[in-house]
DNA sequence: TGGGCGATTCGCT
DNA sequence: GCGAATCGCCCAC
């Protein structure tokens, strides 16, 4: 397998909406432990479904920081939820990591998850931060250091976007992006 | 200081 | 498909 290219923090200095499809098929690994990126979502600061939406708290506070930093946050009080910080600094922008094929550390995401299926370990936000083992300790954590490792993609991968997840406000926008046909998504994406 | 809510998951029906 | 679990965050009082 040829050495895929670091991925850079100067990639995340784009419009999420360049970032987030862009992620899909790049690698992720957290203390090498991971995969392959199959879905993201992207949230602007001018929509209502952002976090940063309402301006800036202690909570969000990385997401108004610079670009290519981890913003983990809790979720339903019980999971933790990777984002990648982008944009310009200041433009609190992220994108949400939704789902990983695994291909790294199976076993441990096995151990931490509970269960064995492949497609169990990483197929949701909450699901891939447990396999993974990523907690508010990553918040604020450059992306191009380590625990953190992101390599980009070999090939073009084809694309696919719709409405996202789990959101009440803005739930028409389709910025929720998958990997074509991957069977490691969280949800399968309407054709 | 307190109540409502959420970028979810899982088990049960 | 539905609803409980569960708790940090945030704003209103």
């Amino acid at each position: 397998m040829p050495r895929l290219r670091k991925i850079r923090r100067s990639f995340f200095d784009r419009s999420v909406h360049e970032v987030a499809p862009d992620l899909i098929g790049s690698l992720m690994l957290v203390n090498g432990v991971g995969g392959l990126v199959v879905e993201v979502e992207a949230y602007h600061h001018t929509d209502p479904a952002a976090h940063s939406y309402g301006g800036q708290t202690p909570r969000n506070g990385v997401m108004f920081g610079a670009p290519g930093f981890a913003y983990v946050y809790r979720s339903y009080g019980i999971h933790w939820c990777l984002n990648v910080v982008c944009e310009p600094q200041g433009s609190a922008s992220a994108v949400l990591i939704r789902a990983i094929e695994p291909t790294a550390g199976i076993a441990a995401m096995q151990r931490r998850r509970g269960l064995t299926d492949p497609r169990a370990l990483c197929s949701g936000p909450g699901k891939l931060a447990e396999a993974m083992a990523v907690t508010i300790a990553h918040n604020g954590l450059a992306l191009d250091r380590p625990p953190f490792e992101l390599r980009e993609r070999e090939a073009e991968p084809e694309i696919v976007a719709g409405p996202r997840i789990g959101i009440t406000k803005a739930v028409d926008l389709p910025w929720r992006y998958g990997l074509k046909g991957s069977r490691f998504l969280s949800k399968p994406f309407k054709d």
